[in-house]
DNA sequence: AGTATTTGTTAGATCGATCTAAAAAAAGTA
DNA sequence: TACTTTTTTTAGATCGATCTAACAAATACT
């Protein structure tokens, strides 16, 4: 269960300021004292004023800790990624934290690298510290019952980025992954490949599996084959793409393109291309998904599809932050269409031939 | 003051599952099953039992609000830096998180984007939050006095990355800027550079100055004059880069290298260099500072220098640790040195003649 | 002036845990 | 069996604020 362990523990020396002393300073009850500093209008000009230099002269801190457990409310608010190192993730937990920090709340973050056991801590975590709110990316396969426990306190939760299995009832911030990877396959099959391949990241992922969706939708639009050896999971990480490409390289009919799950398998993909003495964007086309900031700045720039992670995190902050006061209607969902964004790297010299 | 205005406070319905309940429930006492809940050693094996299968029965939630409130302890962690967007405080995070969650402790985060009233905010919120320590990096130009405060209330402070006026007091984990601008400056006299501009950042931060000092040091020993017209001070941002590389070129007798303040800075100036007709790498060199993950992959990649955020913040977290488990010994300074790496845009080709 | 209304202030209980110091139970010893 | 000593359990105060409901004081209304 939750063990408070002393180890992790510190304890402060010099005793606080209490909202007793600034009222006995001032010559006040605690309880008006408490209500200047909540900013009641019931309170007199003078008395304000009072206890206001009281508070100046004491040094006096509020303490949030003690209020928020006597008022049974909290401004804190839970932020679960998976992980702080893929840009797509610190984008978006820009745009959150902009925006929460705007209304006042303070945000407590916690990364899960797709362990469903950490989530769970995390979500326990945050229960134990009586967040408001949280806003999550659930892992790929993430049970709907841990979720629902911060339901039943009555907390809100705001998906995002990610769905999860028989999730409806929360609300959810996304991007049409179906569109999006429709538009990223239908761009290279008029870019005249047909072997294209669809690399990094794992089905168990909501994302991964409508970007598929719209893979195939846009080969069977096109009345072309899809050959499923040309689908190649591996972790969404730049090193995931460099192996992805490799193992699809030594395919007999290897692609002439590929499709990455995301920005940073891309990365890897160009990588691997370059370390196998292939030039992409010549040799070979390469797209994206996310364009997160630095593919504009890749060699060659990045053609990938604008998955507005800032603008994703900032709807859901806003969801949250209404759901917080009390706004209890039908859970939302917020679908961003992706846009394709074309740069050089799958734009092939057209003297090229396959 | 700290205005707790109701607006951003939400009210839970279903009431929590108290350790009385518990204690009920199991035909013990409050202050058994707080003592079972803490994993005391003096409680027998059956009444521990008990307890656990009624928390589980019921449950229950631990309430680390309550408990932090009467214990006068705290498991929290502020950390301030100055963006999220820049990959060096992501990376920076990344370190301090991981190594934070293995402690058990729950991260605060908090921006100040160089405001220092919002750095003086953020540190007012995590003192009413009883933080139990804080890792922060100050804002340019910070004084003393706020983050003093928190020295009165013992709350440990671990600066990293950039120094702060007078603050010997406190530990710091950074790098040697000095060093680094010497590396960089250096290596760009060594291809044959003369006239080399030294772009972005202000020298506002301690980094700048010091990044700057090396790059004088380095024009010093080889006998060589610092053209003070080269020096421009502009944001830490792309944009940043692109703008100071601009208002460069327009110099009557231009610069052929450039080192820029950051990594991101020098992706600015690539960019600018670009837009203004010339190829980094082969017209102009371009070095940069942090060696963050994109910087290999940019087009061409970059000369840098390491300056491992990741493995700073891990640092600086084990410290804090130490120092919030009672460690009083004398401010430690840690300076990591840093490391040049050198890539294609600093290397012009030999036919190129200054 | 006498009552009703509004405005400003407050005492005392409370949030859910931990602390202290002391009591009860169990084990050890003579 | 009686008396320590050790182990386990507990009552009651406490952390620092907010809540409730009631009480003064000031203002408004016949």
């Amino acid at each position: 269960m939750s063990q408070a362990g002393d180890d992790i523990m510190t304890r402060k020396k010099r005793a606080r300021v209490t909202l007793e002393q600034v009222a006995n300073h001032a010559g006040v009850s605690r309880a008006t004292a408490s209500l200047v500093v909540r900013g009641s209008p019931h309170i007199s000009k003078e008395t304000r004023e009072k206890v206001l230099n009281s508070m100046k002269e004491l040094g006096y801190i509020y303490d949030r800790v003690a209020a928020n457990l006597r008022s049974q409310r909290s401004s804190t608010v839970g932020l679960i990624i998976t992980e702080i190192g893929n840009p797509f993730f610190s984008e978006l937990l820009v745009g959150v934290h902009e925006a929460l920090d705007k209304e006042g709340y303070t945000v407590i973050l916690g990364t899960t690298f797709d362990s469903p056991s950490k989530q769970d801590a995390l979500l326990s975590t945050m229960l134990e510290y009586r967040v408001g709110g949280v806003i999550m990316s659930p892992v790929p396969g993430c049970s709907v019952d841990m979720v629902e426990r911060l339901k039943q306190w009555e907390i809100p939760v705001v998906l995002v980025a990610r769905e999860m299995p028989s999730g409806e009832q929360f609300d959810y911030i996304g991007i049409d992954n179906v569109a999006g990877g429709r538009l990223v396959t239908e761009h290279l099959i008029q870019q005249g490949h047909r072997r294209i391949a669809f690399l990094g990241g794992f089905s168990g992922s909501s994302a991964w599996r409508d970007r598929k969706k719209g893979y195939c939708q846009a080969f069977h639009q096109a009345g072309l084959e899809i050959d499923e050896s040309l689908i190649i999971e591996a972790p969404a990480t730049r090193q995931g793409g460099i192996n992805a490409i490799k193992q699809a390289l030594q395919h007999p009919n290897p692609p002439t393109a590929a499709f990455g799950y995301n920005d940073i398998v891309a990365f890897g993909v160009m990588l691997g291309l370059k370390e196998a003495g292939m030039i992409p964007g010549r040799d070979f086309a390469v797209v994206g998904f996310d364009n997160i900031q630095e593919s504009s700045m890749f060699n060659p720039p990045l053609t990938t599809v604008s998955a507005f992670p800032q603008l994703i995190g900032t709807y859901a902050a806003d969801i949250l932050h209404q759901r917080m006061n009390g706004d209890a209607g039908e859970a939302k969902r917020l679908i961003l269409q992706p846009e394709l964004v074309v740069r050089e790297s799958s734009l092939l010299h057209s003297d090229h031939q396959f």
